[in-house]
DNA sequence: ATTGGAATGTCAACAAGACTGACTTAAACT
DNA sequence: AGTTTAAGTCAGTCTTGTTGACATTCCAAT
């Protein structure tokens, strides 16, 4: 038998909440939540045909629109072909518009259509509402926690990107 | 111009927290982190060509080492078929072992052999080390409030499943 | 004791969505 | 004029999800 952790108690204040067996749990939270998370957005997607891969790029169009592509694929983190193959299915149908850049023409700016608001809208709703019943439940503290953990897991960059977004005019 | 949260400020104690601004950010610090925490065992994965799939079902075999194939099915909430193919390429390449039941010998029991056992555990000392760095970041109380929300955002019978493997035997 | 249904797992085929690599077009920069 | 950058396209691959069809095993009702 090796020594486990329960052979060597935290020494100082608690430190429990970083044994392999808490962060093990940590672990698992994270992957059972987030498929709550996605659950209700996938839900509505399915009958339509789309993904969450339409959802992702509907959802940060809203969030800043007349990005361009390039900004959306960083953003995202996948391929130029990837998302291309997503947001040319979304332009035919009419709920992202692409418009050439002013100032540089080989930029395209995307914008959702009226139409394209309402599905963001009805995504978004789904998902903040799942989102407000746990910070209802959870209460205020732990919501501050939570996002603590959350931004402290992020790589880098995306703790960058993050940032710019929460602070960007609504 | 409609009312907007702005016009109509928090009643009572802060309950900013509850703002479809706040839950949005909430929503995107949920994607980045998520990236996040995948990140390092699919750096691991991609060398060999295994998928994140098969961290899951190797993570959980390790978790509760004799499941059966049905009770691994509802865990990882994906069609048995789709996890066949997963455990089929494990089995062939001796990271896991299937036997059949003995009691019912319709049932397959799963278990890691000694090689699975070495990838899953390369795999979630990476994830680990991620997320201690995390706690270890945002303090004991910010990792409470985490774990408090995200169980409170998952569906039911996650919420179930989640603490019944909390509770298992190590 | 047999049979018919339910549970468990396997095989095959298909689709979404990610990837790489090679290439084009247009515009901007130097 | 030549190079770089932004965007888009075409082709092909891989993972991982899906359905549908099927085999095996168990169990319970006849």
């Amino acid at each position: 038998m090796v020594d486990g952790p329960s052979l060597r108690p935290p020494t100082g204040e608690s430190l429990l909440y970083l044994t392999d067996e808490q962060l093990r749990q940590g672990i698992e939270a994270m992957f059972f939540a987030y498929r709550g998370f996605t659950a209700d957005p996938d839900r509505i997607l399915a009958g339509m045909d789309y993904g969450r891969a339409h959802h992702r790029a509907v959802h940060f169009i809203n969030r800043a629109p007349g990005t361009t592509v390039n900004n959306l694929l960083n953003i995202l983190g996948v391929t130029k072909q990837s998302l291309n193959r997503v947001l040319r299915r979304l332009i035919e149908d009419g709920l992202v518009e692409s418009r050439v850049g002013t100032q540089d023409k080989r930029e395209r700016h995307l914008y959702l259509t009226e139409e394209g608001q309402q599905l963001e809208s009805r995504l978004s709703d789904a998902q903040r509402a799942r989102m407000r019943a746990a910070y209802k439940d959870a209460g205020p503290e732990a919501v501050a926690g939570f996002r603590q953990v959350l931004e402290a897991m992020m790589d880098t960059d995306m703790r960058r990107a993050y940032a710019r977004l929460k602070d960007a005019p609504s």
